[in-house]
DNA sequence: CACATTGCTGAACACATTGTTCAATTACAT
DNA sequence: ATGTAATTGAACAATGTGTTCAGCAATGTG
């Protein structure tokens, strides 16, 4: 990809999460966008076909970027996943979101717009699925799996966002406790 | 309040829950909502100052309503609430939207808008914490009762969701049962 | 019934936002 | 160095927002 193309792309994410992290989505406007990221007008129609486009392609590269990100650790350091802490993929998302690096965190915050909340609630069910194991038990036998499926998820995704509301006082540690003792 | 007032303010509603069951809050103008209730624009913005507070008022219109006729049986028929069943507070709230009176089960679906389900959650999140002794528990002693309390109100907001998802398929026993088993 | 009051109308208005177009300019890759 | 491709900025039509106002209609009060 060019570098210009490159370059402006960045601007326009960089500019959107500037403006995500002080107002709603829905009331950011491409003008907004387009002075923050200082580009010209039909460079940003140029890239994306309308506001919502940008939050969805933003959001799939920033779940892609973790999710590949934890992949990653999980072949090198395979010892993290071992059968002792099965509940380490949640805890290493936790840290990984800690560390806010593409500031997920501050978008995931509810403040902000909830679509955002929803790309994210889609890649985590996934990731639930793949460790439906992790959460046999009693209960889960009564309950249709797509029930029981969409409860853990909802309630990860409803963690993290209490652990954002406190401020993220609490440690990635302790947040993976509360979310297997309430799931 | 003036006849022609409540006649208006009824039209709106009515032509605002009619689009509202079509598409999203975001995509529905003001025209529209003029048009499909047969109103002028001017008596419109006389009523409501935005978009945002017709819907503001209505959700607490129509909570105030589903949440007053609860308390309302609940008066009346004391032993619907007795200490055998105290689960039915919850019950008897999913039976009342089963009835789908004031379409809200319509409005409650994911496709619409999450801002009508914060304003249901806030409601909801009262209830919970008026009836938080139902939910104690070994694991609730060890969780913090704000997130305690998030929990089951999430838990149950997600529950109607995944249950009107599912088009309300199962009986509204059936659906309190999975509620109280997942939470 | 007559009256003053209040609400409704609908058109016109200024304003903001969207998404497109285009010709001129600039940066890129090789 | 050159052809290709991206960026620019201004101008544009189209749509939506929220306000204003003068005229009309419904209300309920005496």
């Amino acid at each position: 990809m060019d570098r210009r193309q490159r370059k402006t792309r960045e601007a326009i994410f960089t500019a959107f999460i500037e403006l995500l992290s002080k107002k709603d989505f829905a009331q950011i406007t491409v003008g907004e966008i387009i002075n923050q990221a200082d580009i010209g007008r039909a460079t940003f129609y140029s890239h994306f076909e309308t506001k919502d486009f940008l939050l969805k392609e933003m959001s799939e590269e920033l779940f892609c970027h973790i999710f590949d990100a934890m992949n990653e650790e999980k072949a090198n350091h395979r010892h993290i996943f071992d059968c002792n802490a099965p509940e380490s993929v949640f805890l290493h998302l936790i840290q990984h979101l800690k560390k806010n690096d593409n500031n997920i965190l501050e978008l995931l915050s509810s403040q902000n717009n909830e679509l955002f909340l929803q790309y994210f609630k889609q890649n985590l069910g996934e990731l639930v699925a793949s460790q439906l194991t992790l959460f046999e038990s009693r209960k889960s036998e009564k309950l249709p799996e797509s029930f029981w499926i969409n409860h853990i998820t909802s309630t990860f995704v409803e963690t993290i966002k209490w652990w954002i509301d406190n401020d993220t006082r609490e440690s990635p540690e302790t947040i993976t406790e509360y979310f297997f003792l309430a799931v």
